[in-house]
DNA sequence: CTGTTAGCGCTTTCAG
DNA sequence: CTGAAAGCGCTAACAG
């Protein structure tokens, strides 16, 4: 009796495997792997004569077991606080764009502004051999630290301008466009500011924008200490957070919303209760999102390269990727737009 | 001479396998693996060896070993227009709340509302063998339908009502929403209405839509043709749709449009222009997206189940995975939210 | 340019 | 409850 394997056969896999469609094209299955893959060192007969066999097989490669056998894996970790802030969905656009190109995939991760989930997720990312990690800020846990340096995948930090990148970095800094906010609202007049910021715990983005606001208070010696409140990202949330400051601070002039949505909010409110935006109070926000433009009055904001962040962030891991000379830390550019609603009449 | 490896050892390669886990606990890797996977089929006093020699040596499985030998991949494939579109980013948020708490991470594909770039994306995310599919919508590529069918991999559309499903089915009646929107327009007093809606080609969700609005236009007797017109989502083309509308039609005294973006746009146009809300123009919008209830006026909109669509789609997907039974087409509901840009007084 | 052989790291099956 | 052997589907290495 023939030995038989021990394996009993798949459940009516209708799956095509590369052997088959070897047999089909009269040649090795190494050889369908390379027409596939490397199309280059394969003759062009051969290759013509496999692709015939596969479109008619239907044959789709199982890159589980292409990427097991050859170390590498087409696919990307990318790991998001949430896709429903529209900052990191431009990312994502970005990084989708151009990883997709270029045949790779995203794993997509939303740790919720945690950094335990963060690390649970990169363990989860990581157990799936991802060519690289695409992460967000520079602030994580301390087993993340341990879990990237070990696995030796490249990473890319975005949205920040930590001195020290774990590997890779695309951000800008927070710190700065901040300041320049301020900055801003000074040279239009205003004097007695109040900021409104996302919760600043494990937030290294948010943190920044904080720390450059309270800089420039102390710069331009302006009132302090200035009135500071947290708030998670809604318009709802803008609208309190606007109405809360101005009862316990009615002296207050102009309020710094570290995002546009929040200050959106605010101006939705300012709306609601004949708040005279600029005269009585100057909003700014940050983001530069569309609402910031159509809103009335148009919103004074930062605008940050969104989507470049992503774009950026997938070049960079291409080129390491294809052991190309690559930078370590990109530092993009933000633009202070001025809108209405800081254009006060001296 | 021993007979050496052909293949040269994986240059410093750091990760830890399964095997120096076993070694370490004293069993074999199949203990490990068990202890890992199927810890009730494993004696206590293993299973504590086991996790401590994981933690120790900070072992993370290999899953592609561990899918491409089990058949199973833990991963789901999404594929969504755009993530920059909230509603989409909503499904997914509910998408990965309820996958990654049972394991599983997203391989996330954006089609651009391309029917062909979704067929590929459809084509690389099967070559990664997911236990299942997440689509959005019920139009696809005869490619795609194929290649589907060929893979047996369960599939779930979301955001229709389509009365056939390739197989599960998570959404709601476009038409029957937008029929209603048009019910109550009626309702309030308007009677020449007019609909801005998403470029209906390739999207059954417009598509469906445009129909209810038809529908409605002609089963209440109101004015045809009713101007439609077509405008990606976004404030700006809100406004100018608006404008054109009026410049064309200038006796409509209500608009639809099948998104709030689009909708609040449009309602903030109708501020710089002075137009009256709800008094000279109704506006209506669909998705209740947070800035409907924050606006000024309040829009008028459909309430639309986002999240609740991804996490109902993930659950359908792990009941089936788990061989549980299921329904293949769950219909949520939908609710007419009356604002005050629908409030006429009369 | 093409084929042979071995093996990626895990889990399946079957035996104890 | 635990282990031994085999093999998932593909590609690296080497030989021709």
């Amino acid at each position: 009796m023939a030995p038989r394997s021990k394996r009993a056969p798949r459940s009516g896999s209708n799956k095509v495997r590369i052997e088959e469609v070897a047999r089909r094209a009269g040649v090795s299955p190494i050889t369908v792997s390379r027409a596939l893959n490397t199309p280059e060192k394969v003759n062009e007969t051969t290759r013509v004569a496999v692709l015939k066999a596969v479109e008619e097989t239907g044959y789709i490669p199982n890159r589980l077991a292409g990427s097991l056998a050859s170390n590498r894996s087409k696919t990307v970790g990318v790991i998001v606080p949430t896709v429903t802030n529209s900052i990191f969905a431009d990312k994502i656009r970005g990084l989708g764009d151009v990883l997709s190109g270029a045949g790779y995939q995203i794993l997509l991760g939303q740790s919720g502004y945690s950094l335990d989930a963060e690390a649970d997720l990169v363990a989860a990312l990581l157990a799936q051999s991802p060519s690289g990690l695409v992460l967000t800020g520079s602030t994580h846990a301390h087993r993340t630290h341990v879990m990237l340096e070990r696995s030796g995948v490249p990473v890319v930090e975005t949205w920040t301008s930590a001195e020290f990148p774990i590997d890779m970095q695309v951000g800008f800094s927070n710190e700065a466009a901040a300041f320049a906010v301020v900055e801003h609202l000074v040279a239009a007049g205003y004097r007695d500011l109040a900021l409104v910021v996302a919760p600043v715990q494990d937030n290294d983005r948010a943190l920044g924008r904080l720390e450059g606001f309270r800089k420039a208070i102390a710069h331009f010696g302006l009132r302090q200490p200035a009135p500071e409140r947290e708030a998670a990202f809604s318009l709802r949330n803008g609208a309190e957070a606007l109405v809360n400051i101005l009862e316990t601070h009615p002296d207050t002039d102009a309020i710094f919303f570290a995002n546009d949505i929040l200050a959106a909010g605010a101006l939705l409110e300012c709306r609601r209760r004949n708040i005279a935006v600029p005269g009585r109070l100057g909003v700014a926000g940050f983001d530069d999102l569309e609402i910031a433009a159509e809103i009335v009055p148009s919103l004074t904001t930062v605008a940050v390269p969104r989507y470049e962040i992503g774009s950026r962030a997938a070049q960079m891991l291409l080129a390491r990727l294809d052991n190309a000379e690559t930078g370590r830390r990109v530092q993009l550019d933000f633009t202070i737009m001025e809108r209405e609603s800081t254009r006060r009449e001296r």
